[in-house]
DNA sequence: ATCCTCACG
DNA sequence: ACGTACGTGAGGATG
């Protein structure tokens, strides 16, 4: 059999690799998108073609022969941006480091030495294969040679192969006449020249007919089309130039080497480093035996058998510190994974629920264990608490708390993120071990790798603990992480386990009334429209709205017409039917988020237990799904009419406490500014407050307008305030919106100054902080896109004022659960809405609820101004606010 | 999977 | 000139 040799265009394959590839980045910042998808089609090739050698044509930035023949030749290629050319040495180092052979030539282009070393290698017998993304390859296809041509489309990429056969078919010219067919047509990508109103179906008519340009032009008075005649008369000596042009030269005077070529193991520990730093993990399971040896000794093993387990619990008893992580998928136990030191060796186990080893067999140990032991860290520990009764331990330790705290930017926080980030060791994701399998079908079929997962889960908890709480003390973070989030966890799965009380008949009924005036306002709406159409799909509603019945509103979105509400409701009062479509998405969405979606969660126990995620937002907020309590309607009555179906147990009533502008109080403290502090002091009313002194009018003359624009404003301030935005809300002009900007600065001098200092720090430091020093990267502020920098400055001026009102309501949240406890109370915090909490209370004891509930919230922080709830009490969700 | 819309603070 | 308010989660449509 002869041999192969695969040739690849550098350049042209990485450029297809950035555009195909959505932006990706190692932790230090450096593209990698290009890289990855290079590395990834060359793989795929070198697996299926299996060729003996292997060479990497470049450009350089000298210029070529074809400068010489041509002036405008210059300006060829469109620049490189800035994300791909920062590739391109990175990529020549990662293909010396695997032992590629890679050629260019000064003078030459790297099509040009992939043609003569195609040639040549044709002419030694071999098989060759040349993998670029340029056309203009196809004129060196022959029977031995073959172009192959990947084309990356939203990440999946499919190769079209050429060899001689293959062309004529595609372009019914032969793989010579491809030069001509660039002579004729031209190649705006190479800035080819080519004939003016000659495209690829005139030119190819031409060649079928003449064969050749020369051959063309000798019949000139012939060719059919007068305007391809004409141009053909007037550019004949362009013609002959762009032929000169397209064709790759290929008998450039390279020095090449076969042998130099000739494929070598390039698993390399060299590669292995470089593939390890730009992150590429899919690739490092390739070098399973060049990985460097990892500096402890570590096992990981299944444990299946009870002797065994309890061998292994005997053992971990005896040890101060362990790594936990209790494995659950949909409600259901899948494994449990254990890791603690033993005589300088790393052990990992982890247990399966068969025979004897029972799920509550497990837990019971997992419970044991946790009372024991010194020290427990888990990546999760509120999940694991789900499944035991545990004191609030200061032992515990939850990694994924820990690392949330270091960056609250990421999307989860996963044991091999935490290994690379803390532990500097690379080990296989879920997604390496399993594939898009979950863990439930990852059991099934693919155990080993599953246990695996569930190992490093624990091994990764027991691990990070000290370079994380390293990293805390470091950050000065370790205070709000040992004295906030650890004990809120607690405070949490209480209120997770608690769960609140639905009414599931009131619930179905309020759901139903809805469905009669949705099925009424259906038809209503078809009848207005004059067809039928799904009134949920925006593109339909947009045909409709503005295509069909010409409504003014026009375009908005990238994909369309926008339908959002604020849109519609301009038209809603000319328009009967946009009233309706309003009302009808405002049923719909009570209907099917809230009746519909709500109902599926309340369980045997009548109620409903939502989870609140403390590692989700970027501010230090925390947020609930499955469902989500936190975004239960009450702005519009018959939204607010639901929360009647939130109902305390017998012998209770609801207690109700929010914050009164908790953000601002924060602001007025934050900046120190006295005027704003006094303000708080003053005023009941501070929107009232604030109209009065920045339009320059008496408390008592404020009108409700301008009550509402100062409102507004105060609003706008917190969100991190800019005249555009201002503007929208309140419907006026920019310039009106910032003239109400300027007077708030002027009565409140302080806060300019210090929103201003928030953004310089953040773009000093690249971080706010809050109060409590939770901090918040600000990575947009160094973007070249005036967009995201002023996205970056609005978040410098917003979250740390989010962030300490967030870390005030957790610190009185724990407060308030500790007091009900030790006050022997039978009444419990159930819920958290950012700026309040619900208290299920015991009929007996409202006014020790309520004591404790004024008494640690409006103490849970010293500002300079005091903080204020309001307070009630009520049989149900509606009445008690 | 991603967009749009909309519920809350 | 760019094209937005800050922070979330869920459902439905659509590719």
């Amino acid at each position: 059999m002869s041999e192969k040799i695969l040739l690849i265009d550098g350049h042209s394959i990485l450029n297809r690799a950035y555009y195909g590839l959505p932006e990706l980045t190692n932790s230090e910042g450096l593209h990698t998108n290009a890289i990855y998808g290079f590395l990834n089609i060359l793989f795929k090739t070198i697996e299926e073609e299996k060729p003996d050698y292997l060479t990497v044509a470049f450009d350089l930035h000298a210029p070529t022969f074809r400068h010489q023949m041509y002036e405008a030749y210059k300006g060829t290629r469109k620049p490189m941006p800035q994300e791909l050319r920062e590739q391109v040495p990175v990529m020549k180092d990662v293909l010396a480091a695997m032992g590629v052979c890679m050629i260019s030539k000064e003078g030459y282009e790297a099509d040009d030495l992939l043609g003569t070393l195609a040639k040549k290698s044709e002419e030694k017998g071999m098989e060759v294969t040349v993998l670029s993304g340029d056309r203009d390859l196809l004129q060196l296809a022959s029977s031995h040679i073959c172009i192959r041509i990947p084309k990356t489309r939203f990440g999946k990429t499919t190769v079209e192969d050429y060899f001689a056969d293959d062309v004529k078919e595609k372009y019914q010219l032969s793989p010579e006449q491809i030069i001509e067919l660039k002579a004729l047509m031209g190649d705006a990508s190479d800035n080819i020249p080519g004939l003016p109103g000659v495209g690829e179906k005139t030119a190819t008519k031409i060649l079928l007919e003449y064969g050749n340009v020369e051959n063309a032009y000798a019949h000139v008075e012939d060719i059919k089309p007068n305007k391809a005649k004409n141009a053909f008369l007037e550019h004949y000596d362009l013609a002959v130039l762009s032929k000169k042009l397209a064709a790759i030269n290929i008998d450039s005077p390279v020095e090449y080497d076969w042998e130099s070529a000739r494929i070598k193991d390039y698993y390399t520990q060299d590669a292995y480093d470089f593939f390890k730093e730009l992150e590429f993990k899919n690739f490092l399971s390739r070098f399973e035996d060049t990985s460097a040896p990892a500096e402890v000794e570590k096992s990981f093993s299944t444990v299946t058998e009870l002797d065994q387990a309890e061998e292994i619990f005997g053992k971990a008893r005896q040890k101060p510190e362990l790594g936990l992580h209790i494995l659950k998928e949909n409600g259901v136990f899948l494994g449990m994974g254990l890791s603690f030191l033993d005589e300088e060796k790393v052990l990992s186990y982890c247990f399966l629920p068969q025979g004897f080893l029972t799920e509550a067999y497990l837990l019971e140990q997992a419970q044991v264990l946790c009372q024991e032991a010194a020290m427990v860290s888990s990546l999760d520990v509120k999940s694991m608490l789900r499944h035991m009764d545990l004191e609030n331990h200061t032992k515990m330790f939850d990694a994924g708390i820990a690392a949330y705290l270091m960056n609250p930017l990421k999307s989860a926080y996963t044991y091999d993120d935490i290994a690379k980030e803390y532990l500097g060791e690379m080990l296989p994701a879920k997604e390496d071990l399993l594939g898009k399998l979950n863990y439930t079908k990852g059991m099934k079929d693919q155990e080993e790798q599953a246990a695996l997962s569930v190992c490093y889960m624990a091994y990764v908890a027991l691990k990070s603990r000290k370079p994380l709480k390293k990293a805390l003390e470091g950050t000065e973070m370790l205070h709000l992480f040992t004295n906030i989030e650890m004990p809120l966890l607690f405070t949490l799965s209480e209120m997770e386990k608690e769960g609140i009380r639905v009414n599931a008949q009131a619930l179905k009924e309020y759901g139903d009334q809805l469905y009669v005036r949705i099925l009424e306002l259906e038809k209503e709406i078809y009848q207005e429209a004059g067809e039928e159409f799904n009134i949920n799909s925006p593109k339909q509603l947009g045909v409709i709205l503005f295509e069909k019945l010409k409504l003014p509103g026009g375009k908005k979105t990238k994909t369309g017409y926008s339908t959002a509400a604020d849109v519609l409701e301009k038209l809603a009062p000319d328009h009967k039917l946009v009233a309706d479509i309003l009302e009808y998405r405002q049923l719909a969405k009570l209907k099917s988020t809230y009746a519909d979606g709500l109902a599926v969660y309340i369980g045997e126990d009548e109620r409903i237990h939502s989870t609140f995620n403390q590692t989700i937002t970027a501010t230090g907020r925390i947020s609930s799904t499955e469902p989500n309590l936190q975004n239960i309607p009450i702005r519009m009555e018959l939204g607010r009419l639901i929360r009647k179906v939130f109902i305390p147990r017998d012998g209770y009533v609801f207690t109700d406490a929010d914050y009164s502008q908790i953000e601002l109080r924060v602001l007025a403290h934050m900046s120190g500014d006295e005027k704003l502090i006094q303000a708080y002091q003053e005023a009941q009313d501070i929107h009232r407050m604030t109209a009065s002194q920045v339009f320059h009018v008496p408390f008592d003359e404020v009108t409700d307008l301008q009550r509402r624009n100062a409102k507004a404003v105060n609003f706008g301030i917190v969100y991190g305030i800019s005249s555009f935005g201002l503007s929208q809300d309140l419907s006026i002009t920019r310039k009106e919106a910032a003239q109400y900007i300027e007077n708030y600065f002027e009565t409140y001098p302080k806060i300019k100054g210090f929103l201003d200092g928030l953004v310089t720090e953040a773009k000093e430091k690249g971080y706010v902080t809050t109060m409590f020093g939770r901090r918040r990267p600000v990575p947009e502020l160094k973007s070249s896109n005036f967009m995201q920098r002023s996205f970056g400055e609005r978040v410098a001026m917003n979250s740390p004022i989010q962030g300490t009102a967030a870390d005030i309501i957790k610190i009185a949240m724990i407060r308030v659960g500790k007091a009900l406890k030790e006050q022997n109370l039978k009444s419990r915090l159930l819920l958290q809405v950012h700026d309040e909490l619900l208290v299920e209370t015991a009929e007996d004891e409202t006014a020790q609820v309520s004591a404790i509930l004024e008494k640690e919230m409006k103490n849970a922080a010293s500002l300079a101004v005091s903080l204020e709830i309001d307070m009630h009490t009520g049989s149900n969700w509606y009445e008690a606010k």
